[in-house]
DNA sequence: CGCCGGTTTGACATACTTCAAGAGAAGTGG
DNA sequence: CCACTTCTCTTGAAGTATGTCAAACCGGCG
């Protein structure tokens, strides 16, 4: 399954401010130091199924995971997007209702369920980062319904760049022209806003057109002009009120 | 504003076994029965609106409520459904970006922020429940986008209905014909599931006609074919499996 | 070099929306 | 209690955004 990686130490650790440990004074580090094993999944690689036992539950460290659901006659819908800090696990259940799947190489900090959940229960550090990240979810969760389901096609392709700009921490430089990295295939987009692959497609080469966003490498994109973005994402009155 | 009620009890409590109290002790059963207040609100009014001051948070008692989010241009998406039980509100959150609208009368049980807050922090039974509350409601809401992005028009006023035979109490029963009163208009559960009013009462018309439902009055339904209307949603195999 | 998955683009199909008219209910005021 | 207005709902006809099908391209990799 999973390969192993070397440590990093939590004090050092890139996702250290942001991820489910970050409240915690130096003891509760500590504790969680000697909890944690690192693992890596290769790009593509499933990192839990649906419906499976949850032995351990994880922090994204790098890279980029993708939660999605599939119909029976194989339609799928993404309903999250795992970036590093981002938490896999729910305190208190034993098993997802989704697929959890590597969109690009991904290293997790992981913790076994049983020792992670007597933890929560007694560090309440722990317990409040827990319900924030959950919290956080919900938002994002209910910002896509309305994507999904008002949202034009353009508008739909518009939003999902400008949530990668930000979520991406490359734009706290930001220095024009802006460069993003695409961590999914254009099929996995499309899966994500509720489209087709062909859909994406034609919007992004409509918005590259119109100098919106620039890109030749399947893998990055460049944004031109972030206010036309913003507009393009039905969010927003023209004059950017809201 | 809202009206105030008479004030129940705890312990005879409608939603006592289900609601953010659901795992308090008499103490702290006794604690939360100084804090709370009731408010009712008729069908139509606003309980918040986005982005107002969270004064109070409240589990809803009796009624329906609706969560909705609206574009600019008047576009709107429900993005939850407010049963008895379910709570508002967001432990450590000031704000709430989606509007609280009642679509029958409806009465909260109120708790001021602050007091409640400290509670929570004090007393893990809240907490917990409260977290496990915020996952129901992330997993609820991942299915729905499951729904919104990838279902056809059927599917998904049938899945909106099975949704309700799920929630709704009556059926614990299950005396066929089930009834079920429908506390929105066409044009909420239009918002509430991504098509339009016209869209919803073709499909279910359509369900009527195929005598898998059955209705006159148009707050009530009557489900006359479980097993098929289950079939329509989309979501299990033909025989049940999954 | 030649395959192969991902992507682009075109032509056509269709599910859902939009527009429109009319029929019920429900509320309001005389 | 009955007009009168105002919603909500139903149903039809026509329009359109997006899906489907198909062909060609492109870059990476064995």
């Amino acid at each position: 399954m999973a390969s192993s990686t070397l440590k990093v130490k939590c004090s050092e650790c890139p996702i250290r401010h942001r991820a489910v440990c970050a409240r915690c004074d130096d003891d509760e580090l500590d504790m969680l130091e000697g909890m944690k094993t690192y693992r890596s999944f290769r790009a593509g690689e499933a990192i839990l199924w649906r419906g499976e036992n949850l032995l351990f539950v994880a922090s994204v460290v790098s890279g980029v995971a993708t939660l999605s659901k599939t119909l029976e006659d194989g339609r799928t819908q993404m309903v999250g997007l795992l970036l590093p800090s981002d938490f896999i696990g729910r305190p208190g259940r034993k098993e997802i209702d989704f697929d959890v799947t590597a969109a690009t190489d991904v290293t997790l900090c992981c913790f076994q369920r049983a020792p992670f959940e007597k933890m929560v229960d007694e560090t309440p550090h722990v317990s409040q980062r827990l319900m924030e990240l959950a919290l956080d979810e919900l938002d994002a969760a209910r910002d896509w319904m309305l994507l999904l389901g008002r949202k034009t096609a353009r508008e739909k392709v518009a939003t999902f760049i400008e949530m990668l700009v930000r979520r991406s921490d490359t734009n706290v430089t930001f220095s024009f022209p802006l460069t993003l990295s695409l961590p999914l295939t254009r099929n996995q987009v499309a899966n994500y806003i509720g489209l087709t692959f062909e859909t994406v497609s034609r919007q992004l080469s409509a918005l590259k057109q119109e100098q919106v966003i620039d890109f030749n490498d399947r893998r990055h994109l460049e944004i031109l002009d972030l206010a036309a973005l913003t507009i393009a994402t039905g969010d927003k009155d023209a004059d950017g009120f809201m």
